[in-house]
DNA sequence: GTCTATACAATGATAGAC
DNA sequence: GTCTATCATTGTATAGAC
C-alpha cells in the first residue's frame, strides 16, 4: 500500500502546518465547537492571534482540514485501485484497509472529518459536500463491479452501512492494540462470507 | 415490535418533559456543544432561566437524556428477546429493527445518544457507561448464540461494525423517505448471506 | 414554575507594536 | 510571523420578584 504522506503537511513542521495538525487532533478527539482557538493555541505553543496570521477563520481552518482529510482517503483509495486483484474479495479487501488506513495510519485529518462532519456549521458543510460525493461514487461504482446481483437502492444500503461500520472504528480502533489489517479482514470476511455460513 | 412510549416523555407536555424533548431534537441535530440553552429555551417558547428550575445544569440535563435514550434501546432490544423466531437470522433481523426502531420511531432520545456521545464532557460519559455496557453485553450474548463459530475477537470486531451500521443511519436515514424494515432487511440480508454469494 | 435582570467566564476575532 | 492588549459577543448560571 503506497503513503500519502507527501502531499500533506509534516507534523514536525512549524508554522501553518503545524498549527493544521494539531486543530485536526484536537476537533478529531474533542469536537470542533468543543475546541477553542485558544486550545489549539497552546498545543502549538503561540498565542492565539497568530492563528489568524495563517487563517482567516475557525471555520477556515476546519475547511481546509476537511479538504486534506478528504484528499487522503481518495488517494489511498486510488492507490489500492491501481494495483490489480485476485478476485472481487481481495478487491473488497484492499479498498477497505485503504479506507481504516487513511483514518488511522498516515495522520488525523480523514477520522477528524469522520467525527467532525455532523455538526459543521452550513457554510463549510456545503464546502466540503462536492469532495464527499467524489469519494462516495468511487465506492458506488467498486462495489457495482463487485457485487452486480444487489439492486441500486439495496447497493446504496450497503454502501452507507459498510461506510458506517467502516467510519465507527474511528471511536473504538486503537491502532496499538491490532493492525488496521485486522479489523478489514474481520469486515470483508463477515461480509463477504455472511454470518450464516457456519463454521 | 411493542413499543416503549409508556416509560418515555411525552412531546405534547409542558415543563419538564417538554425541556427534555426539545433538547434532545437540538442535541440531535445540531450537537450538544453547539447548542444553547438560550436556544433550546427558545424552542420550548421559555426563558432560560426556568430551565434551571428543572435541570441543575446543562450537563445534567444532557446525562438525563443519555438515560432515557439507553432505556429506550434497552427495552426495544428485550421487546425484540420476548418474541420467539424460527432461526437465527430470524433473531437477527427482530434485534436489527428494535434497535433502528428505537432510533428513529420513537423519539430522539437515542438517536441523541449516538450523535452525541463522543464528545460529551467527561463526567457526563463516565455516568453513561455503565448502560452502554449493558448494552453490548446484551448483543454480545445475542451474537455469540447466533454465531457461534466466531472467535470472541472476531465476534467483537462484528459486534462493532454492525454498531457502526446501524448508527450510522442516524446521518443518512429519512423515515419519511422509507420504513427501518427496509434497512434492517438490507443490513440482515448481506450480513447473512454475503456479499460473495451472488445472484 | 416562570419571569426580569444580571453576574461572570469564555469565546472568536482585531489592532497595532515588534 | 509572532506578540500584547483588548473588544464585542455569547455562553452558563444565579438572585430574587411575581
Amino acid at each position: 500500500m503506497e503513503t500519502v504522506e507527501l502531499q500533506l503537511p509534516q507534523t514536525d513542521q512549524t508554522g501553518r502546518s503545524r498549527i493544521l495538525h494539531e486543530a485536526a487532533v484536537l476537533f478529531l478527539t474533542r469536537g470542533y465547537a468543543e475546541t477553542s482557538m485558544r486550545t489549539i493555541a497552546d498545543a502549538v505553543d503561540i498565542r492565539p492571534a497568530s492563528i489568524y496570521h495563517h487563517f482567516e477563520s475557525k471555520d477556515a481552518l476546519l475547511t481546509e482540514i476537511l479538504e486534506i482529510g478528504m484528499r487522503a482517503v481518495t488517494s489511498s483509495f486510488d492507490a489500492a485501485s491501481s494495483v490489480p486483484h485476485a478476485d472481487g474479495r481481495a478487491r473488497l479487501h484492499a479498498h477497505v484497509e485503504a479506507h481504516l488506513n487513511a483514518l488511522f495510519t498516515n495522520h488525523a485529518f480523514t477520522a477528524a472529518h469522520v467525527t467532525v462532519f455532523a455538526f459543521v456549521p452550513e457554510a463549510v458543510r456545503r464546502s466540503a459536500v462536492p469532495q464527499r460525493d467524489a469519494y462516495e461514487a468511487l465506492w458506488t461504482a467498486l462495489l457495482t463491479e463487485i457485487a452486480p446481483h444487489l439492486s441500486t437502492s439495496t447497493l446504496r444500503l450497503v454502501r452507507l452501512a459498510l461506510f458506517g461500520a467502516m467510519n465507527s472504528a474511528v471511536q473504538w480502533f486503537d491502532p496499538r492494540e491490532g493492525s488496521t489489517d485486522d479489523v478489514a479482514g474481520a469486515i470483508v470476511d463477515t461480509l463477504w462470507n455472511g454470518l450464516g455460513a457456519g463454521a
